[in-house]
DNA sequence: GCAAGGTC
């Protein structure tokens, strides 16, 4: 039997389709897929199913001292037990083994790993290694005629950046993190990549707060063709001007730095009564269609959609995984010679979205795709495979990204584009006798649209200008100055970020997005754009003086160097990890005396992140707390000497913002929860707000109300008067949220939500079953007819178990593994009460079955 | 529990 190992499952079915002509079926063992026809068998690994660890007598943070985990032996762990199993039950049997992973540098150290596994029960098998770069007919049965060898110089390759960043990044993120003693969920991490990345956040930060802003003025003139009665045309339309000067280095400036200036310009261009134009300059440009998507481009053009990184990757994946698209992680932005233009389009052909746009482009002459100036061998650029889906069987999301690669590929076969550009500069005489005042015009006409008919993402807006010729008189009908500032530079945005690591060289297309995300994680970065926290600028400001090389790009490049030299047989893989080491022997020597300064700085800068303000009852200050139930609340730095608390919301994150409050000096605090986030405001001013509102009452409480006395019997005293049920009233509560609730709470803890917003209005009509009046919500335009309290709460759980958004609402169920679970068919919690956990927990990942069964004892 | 890299 001979045994295919891939490096994915969707590649072993493609390859087992393509070598067995569709008759190869699927057979489930131990849950993996194993594709099975004549004598063969294909496995798809996972990835790497195995990593680098330290051996488990390292795993105890507060036993070993970091410094020890440079010289630990480094030990290679299952991490996906299942796969490994079933790899070698397969693999004993085989008296053939062919490696068929991805053709790229980690491609070959997973094809390594595998060698690994099947040599460990099959010392005798030979083992070969095939490549292609693409999943076609014709590279896969070209590359089986042509076995070669697994290539042990490029894997160690992979090994060495595996050693050197497990020790780096383990040794450096337990010194960081027991250094400021932050051991549980908030350790503080460091690593070759995330570090460099923070930093490129952490220095635009820095020169942002370092910008010293400068007033400057710029000046407009509208102008007027006179109307042309002998062309025809009607060209009387109004454009604008700007005034320019030449600076010292005789370019064209239209920024003003004097006011005087300004002034005296403004008022030329104010009382001139015409401008005479000097010249006139119309020359044509051509505008070549983009390069096909490699990961990044794709990330940076769904970002101008509005999709984030990670909401970009985690679609395309979706859409890959569908068949309907290539693979998502690429850094290729040449097309395989496999690939032919004019097939791809015929099956776009007919189609009711994007059939006349393919028809018109197979009618082109020459169908020759652009290139970009990366190849790789690994994947081809992203691009729509032949098989379409309807708009019916994506989501809108789905579509709108599908969409978008299927035109980014019609945009690479189309033609250029061609614009005209006309630039018009007239002068103006000055107040005083000198030179005149120039004014220039930019006006832009897209005179053939080539592949922006197919390719509507970028800006195609014309400007106009109209035809003048020189020595013309134009009428000056408007006149503006305007008053500017010098604006600091811009927050990397999540695209930017992601363009600028490719650029520098750090992480890889799969991982960048990742990074990112990560850094949120860590709390490091917070909002979008990334904004980073106190505690990542103490955090490179700690690496920068201690450990500089793991903050620059410099670590990856001379990682680069050494691992070619590996991959070309030149260095040796143990040699260049010892050097490593030693390297960061003397890093860790420079830290020895300087735990506690480091510490101190960490700690200042973690307490600084959750600083609201001064405390109103003592002289500490206040911070954003977290209880041990997880929710979050303000407390008294001051605590257990002051008691002082007050409430914050109980959804979402606490973002604490620059705003602060007049009155008492707090900082604004902001809730972080998906689309249902909202500015709190200053946490005391609301809690003052909810004490000054009174209870208003508005019927019996339906749990303990029975026994309510009446009137007279509460004047009568005795034994009625103490029978007093509940009633039911409106309540604003110190953390900002009102409800319906019982006036004997605590006793009787009935309540019914209310929203969060606008104000209620208690109407005179009466709901018939509940003896509740019915309210109305006024929030903006539209008023909201709540109804009565009741039956709109259980018209909304009604809402609930059928759109089955529950789940977040219970205690451990982010909106992330909620999103998991539903897409493992669990939309609620009474799905998840039946779910079978077993089944489950293997389907959905970082889902335990621990976990399962501690969220269906909640949910009971 | 640490990294970064695969994959989902």
């Amino acid at each position: 039997m001979e045994l295919i190992i891939t490096e994915k499952d969707n590649a072993a079915r493609r390859i087992a389709d393509i070598l067995s002509g569709e008759s190869a079926e699927a057979e489930r063992k131990n849950g993996v897929n194993v594709y099975k026809w004549g004598g063969r068998r294909c496995i798809g690994l996972s990835g790497h199913v195995v990593g680098v660890d330290f051996p488990d007598e390292y795993n105890d943070w507060r036993d070993v001292e970091p410094v020890e985990l440079i010289d630990a032996p480094i030990e290679k762990k299952a991490t996906k037990e299942n796969i490994v199993s079933t790899l070698r039950i397969l693999a004993r049997k085989a008296d053939q083994v062919t490696i068929a992973t991805d053709y790229d540098r980690e491609g070959e150290l997973i094809g390594k790993e595998a060698w690994e596994l099947v040599r460990d029960v099959n010392d005798e098998v030979p083992i070969r290694r095939v490549r292609f770069s693409s999943i076609t007919q014709n590279e896969v049965t070209n590359a089986f005629e042509n076995p070669d060898e697994l290539d042990f110089d490029l894997a160690a390759a992979g090994e060495a950046r595996q050693e050197i960043d497990l020790i780096w990044g383990a040794a450096l993120t337990r010194f960081l993190s027991l250094s400021s003693r932050q051991l549980g969920d908030d350790f503080i991490s460091v690593g070759r990549v995330q570090s460099p990345t923070l930093k490129l956040i952490v220095d635009r930060e820095r020169e942002i707060e370092a910008f010293d802003p400068e007033d400057y003025w710029e000046l407009f003139a509208d102008l007027l063709k006179a109307p042309d009665a002998n062309d025809g045309e009607d060209d009387s339309a109004e454009f604008e001007a700007q005034y320019f000067y030449r600076d010292e280095d005789d370019n064209e400036a239209e920024r003003v730095w004097d006011e005087e200036t300004a002034e005296s310009v403004f008022e030329a261009l104010e009382t001139a009564a015409s401008a005479t134009v000097e010249r006139v300059n119309r020359r044509t440009r051509t505008d070549d269609p983009p390069a096909p998507f490699n990961t990044t481009q794709f990330i940076r053009a769904a970002s101008s959609l509005g999709y984030s990184a990670q909401q970009a990757m985690s679609i395309a994946e979706d859409l890959y995984t569908a068949g309907y698209m290539t693979y998502p992680r690429t850094d290729n932005t040449v097309y395989p010679d496999d690939l032919d233009p004019e097939e791809l389009l015929d099956t776009f052909s007919g189609n009711y979205h994007f059939g006349d746009d393919a028809d018109d482009l197979l009618e082109l002459d020459d169908l020759e795709p652009t290139e970009g100036d990366e190849e790789t061998t690994d994947h081809p650029p992203i691009h729509p495979t032949e098989d379409v889906p309807t708009k019916g069987d994506l989501s809108d999301d789905e579509w709108e990204i599908y969409e978008l690669v299927v035109r980014r590929f019609f945009a690479t076969v189309a033609e250029s584009a061609t614009w005209e550009h006309l630039k018009v500069v007239t002068a103006v005489e000055a107040a005083a006798a000198g030179d005149d005042h120039t004014l220039k015009s930019n006006g832009k006409r897209l005179l053939k649209e080539g592949y922006h008919a197919v390719y509507p993402y970028f800006n195609t807006s014309e400007n106009y200008v109209p035809d003048v010729a020189e020595g013309e008189e134009l009428e000056v009908t408007d006149a503006r100055i305007e008053d500017k500032q010098t604006q600091p530079p811009r927050r990397y945005g999540q695209s930017r970020l992601i363009e600028t690591m490719e650029k520098m060289g750090i992480g890889t297309k799969a991982t960048r997005h990742e990074t990112i995300e990560k850094l949120y994680d860590r709390g490091y970065v917070e909002s979008d754009p990334p904004r980073p926290t106190q505690l990542a600028e103490a955090v490179v400001e700690a690496a920068e003086k201690f450990a500089e090389l793991v903050v620059s790009e410099e670590m990856t490049a001379e990682l680069e160097e050494d691992m070619t030299a590996i991959a070309e047989g030149e260095a040796d893989l143990s040699e260049v990890a010892d050097e490593s080491r030693e390297y960061l022997e003397q890093v860790f020597e420079d830290l020895r005396d300087s735990r506690e300064e480091v510490g101190d700085l960490l700690q200042k800068s973690l307490k600084a992140d959750k600083k609201l303000g001064p405390c109103p009852e003592s002289d500490h200050e206040l911070l954003v707390r977290q209880s041990r139930n997880g929710s979050y609340f303000v407390g008294c730095d001051g605590y257990p000497d002051c008691e002082y608390t007050l409430p914050l919301p109980n959804t979402g994150k606490p973002l604490i913002l620059d705003e602060e409050c007049d009155e008492h000096g707090l900082r604004h605090v902001k809730m972080l929860a998906g689309r249902q986030t909202f500015v709190h405001g200053c946490p005391l001013c609301k809690a003052e707000e909810a004490d000054e509102q009174e209870d208003e009452v508005i019927g019996v409480c339906p749990e303990c109300g029975e026994g309510v006395a009446t009137e007279e019997q509460r004047d009568e005293g005795g034994e009625a008067a103490e029978a007093e049920g509940g009633e039911l009233a409106i309540k604003h509560l110190q953390n900002g949220s009102r409800l319906v609730g019982c006036t004997r709470y605590p006793d009787c803890d009935y309540s019914l939500p209310l929203p969060r917003r606008g104000d209620i209005e208690v109407t005179d009509e009466r709901c018939e079953e509940h003896d509740l009046p019915e309210l109305i919500v006024h929030n903006g335009d539209e008023p909201w007819e709540l109804g009565c309290p009741i039956c709109n709460y259980r018209e909304f759980q009604a809402r609930e178990s059928e759109s089955g958004s529950d789940l977040e609402s219970l205690d451990g169920i982010g909106s992330k593994t909620a999103e998991k679970l539903s897409d493992a068919g669990i939309e609620s919690i009474e799905d998840l009460k039946s779910a079978e956990v077993e089944t489950v927990a293997s389907e959905v990942q970082g889902v335990s079955e621990d976990r399962l069964r501690g969220w269906q004892a909640k949910a009971d």
